[in-house]
DNA sequence: AATACGTCCAACCGCCTCGCG
DNA sequence: GCGCGAGGCGGTTGGACGTAT
């Protein structure tokens, strides 16, 4: 049989709609057969997960919404559906495109624009590199943490070169070693939807290197003033005082 | 008015993982 | 352990639309 493509027409969404919300979609491949549609079932489930499903959120994205994405980002890289997660109503593919639409245009934006460093660190992290090399914001993590008023742009800077690979790789580790994620919780879900990941899903790292001994096995490639500069700006982001959390602890895992 | 160009977004493609036989 | 199919994900494409020339 050959599977219709391109853009589905309002009969076809009716179709689907109507099928799934009477007998669900427990197999895909069979949904467009029994549904009476010429498309595939990865096509349905596209379209079904983009599109139709219910509670999804149409327009523009609020600021929120797009300081979420931009501090998720930081922290996970190109993990959409991860990212997504915390958006509740929007989708993967929809928060994709408005990365690659705007917000990625506005992150590359400060690099040239050393003046607008620190009011740009208050909102987003980045100050000039994209994907995977960025660091997650002192305050953005968290939309319940105010910035820290006293942090000079310099340091900002110096602290947004830190390898990002360190702080994902110690959230990773603490689920990894069974800690509860209230850490993250309270930390960067803003405590509202905050959605569990799997462990080794939660980061991806650029050795690619998800199990604990290989995680301090890179944690130990970096120096010590990259420790202090992460030890700080873990204990900014979750408003940790002195002695709750000591990287230094990683370390000796 | 015609054409070129840029932007946005829905949809597709290819790859990976997982479950099952 | 192996092969296969389904689901899921991120990257990419294609076309509709708006704007500039």
């Amino acid at each position: 049989m050959k599977h219709k493509r391109g853009l589905w027409s309002p009969d076809e969404d009716q179709k689907l709609r109507d099928y799934v919300m009477n007998y669900g979609h427990s197999c895909w491949s069979a949904v467009p057969i029994n549904a009476g549609l010429e498309r595939n079932g990865k096509s349905c489930r596209l379209r079904w997960i983009n599109y139709l499903r219910p509670g999804l959120k149409k327009g523009a994205f609020s600021m929120q919404e797009e300081e979420t994405i931009l501090t998720f980002h930081g922290l996970l890289g190109n993990k959409w559906s991860l990212i997504s997660q915390h958006l509740p109503g929007r989708t993967d593919n929809e928060t994709k495109n408005h990365w690659h639409s705007y917000l990625k245009k506005r992150v590359a934006k400060p690099e040239h624009h050393d003046s607008q460093i620190k009011q740009e660190c208050t909102s987003y992290s980045h100050t000039g590199h994209t994907g995977s090399s960025t660091s997650p914001s002192l305050s953005s993590c968290t939309n319940s943490v105010t910035p820290n008023p006293s942090l000079e742009s310099t340091d900002i800077a110096k602290v947004n070169k830190l390898p990002k690979i360190l702080f994902a790789d110690w959230l990773s580790l603490e689920e990894f070693n069974g800690h509860e994620s209230s850490i993250c919780a309270d930390g960067i879900s803003n405590g509202s939807n905050y959605q569990e990941t799997p462990g080794n899903d939660l980061v991806s790292n650029d050795q690619g290197s998800t199990d604990s001994s290989e995680t301090v096995n890179c944690l130990s490639k970096y120096s010590n003033e990259d420790m202090v500069h992460t030890q700080m700006k873990i204990d900014q982001i979750f408003n940790f005082n002195d002695g709750d959390f000591n990287i230094e602890d990683l370390l000796s895992m």
